[in-house]
DNA sequence: AGCGTGACGGTTGAG
DNA sequence: CCCTCAACCGTCACG
């Protein structure tokens, strides 16, 4: 027999007027965001979506338009800012100096730059600037070899087009932090994929912790799986062991195309269009990754009396992945406490074993 | 009562 | 590495 009572630490989360839990400034989840525009589709009133969904009606609001407008569920590209300088011309003619010349230095790229006349004195891109591109941008594309300036790549994974604003420089910085694993072609799918690390603020995260705790929310009463996603944000930061970290990616990865491939669902309020790099790539797919508040708050909190199945089965996955568990050398009580102080949220798992 | 909209406080990420 | 700033977010209040 096996207990495993999960405390889960929260700080973050801010409930709205109609109890229902948002994280502000960050996009609600794409469960719930799929949510509204199906029950729209269903001929329910805005005005009930809004309460039978705790969500405000501003935002109900504002999702449908967007929908109607867009037909894309998916909120807009987060932070950034347009190239000033690093203009895709721009990128293209360092990329090819540096192919010409691999050990060429930023600062020769700059004067080439300007010596070509692609740019001016005025918006020529400083070392700095250069440097970067080449860390973040020529770096990887040397590995891809596939970067076409401004021009999105073709899809190999269904799940990354489903942006539909184009998003220009999602191509690279964060292929890095991903870690893709070596051999792994690295797609533009795959860097929508590697921007769409969730933040350690997103609700799904936090209703993820909750629908850890609650098994009906596990089982997805709306027929939405839960994902790795808050396992993977959970596992953002570094762990001393590599091995087990490359696990739990790589498990992300393969959850996210699996949930991806077995969800029509999805697809229909995605639109199949060409933009590839995108900052939510993947959170669209990793969209139903969410249970939300009103399953789990009409719900008493109970244990997860097993860990295995399903879903849950893959979270086992992760914590066995992520952190060491040690059994002590006597007592059949295991206490686990697994504190992620970068993200501010502690977990403290208790195990009873009885044998 | 329902809906559109803008202010607000917040997060994010390229420059 | 840190800061800036412009993009986005959802909530709330108002009309």
């Amino acid at each position: 027999m096996l207990f495993v009572v999960v405390f889960a630490e929260q700080p973050y989360g801010e409930v709205n007027q109609l109890g229902g839990v948002f994280v502000n400034g960050r996009p609600l989840p794409n469960a719930v965001r799929i949510r509204i525009v199906e029950l729209a589709q269903l001929g329910i009133r805005p005005c009930d979506i809004s309460r039978q969904l705790r969500v405000s009606h501003g935002c109900v609001s504002k999702i449908l338009a967007r929908y109607n407008e867009t037909g894309s569920i998916l909120p807009g590209a987060i932070g950034g800012s347009k190239p000033r300088v690093t203009t895709p011309n721009v990128v293209k003619s360092i990329r090819d100096y540096k192919q010409s010349d691999p050990g060429i230095f930023a600062w020769e790229i700059r004067d080439r730059l300007l010596a070509d006349a692609v740019c001016d004195k005025y918006n020529v891109p400083s070392v700095s600037s250069i440097s970067r591109i080449l860390r973040n941008k020529i770096g990887n594309l040397s590995q891809q070899g596939q970067y076409e300036s401004g021009k999105p790549s073709p899809p190999q994974l269904s799940y990354s087009p489903v942006y539909p604003y184009s998003y220009p420089n999602a191509g690279s910085p964060s292929s890095a932090k991903l870690g893709s694993p070596p051999g792994m072609a690295v797609t533009a799918g795959h860097m929508g994929l590697s921007r769409a690390w969730p933040s350690v603020h997103t609700v799904s995260n936090i209703l993820g912790i909750r629908a850890f705790m609650e098994p009906s929310a596990i089982a997805g009463p709306e027929g939405y799986q839960p994902k790795m996603e808050e396992w993977a944000s959970v596992n953002r930061t570094p762990f001393p062991s590599s091995h087990g970290l490359n696990g739990i990616e790589k498990s992300t990865l393969e959850t996210d195309i699996k949930y991806n491939q077995s969800s029509a669902n999805l697809a229909g309020y995605v639109p199949a269009c060409a933009y590839s790099a995108s900052q939510y790539g993947v959170s669209a797919c990793s969209g139903a990754s969410g249970t939300y508040a009103p399953h789990w708050q009409s719900q008493a909190s109970g244990g997860l009396s097993h860990a295995g199945g399903g879903a849950m089965g893959q979270h086992g996955h992760s914590l066995h992945s992520a952190m060491a568990f040690k059994r002590p050398t006597h007592g059949n009580l295991v206490i686990l406490t697994f504190r992620e102080s970068d993200i501010r949220i502690k977990f403290i798992i208790t195990i009873y074993l009885s044998f």
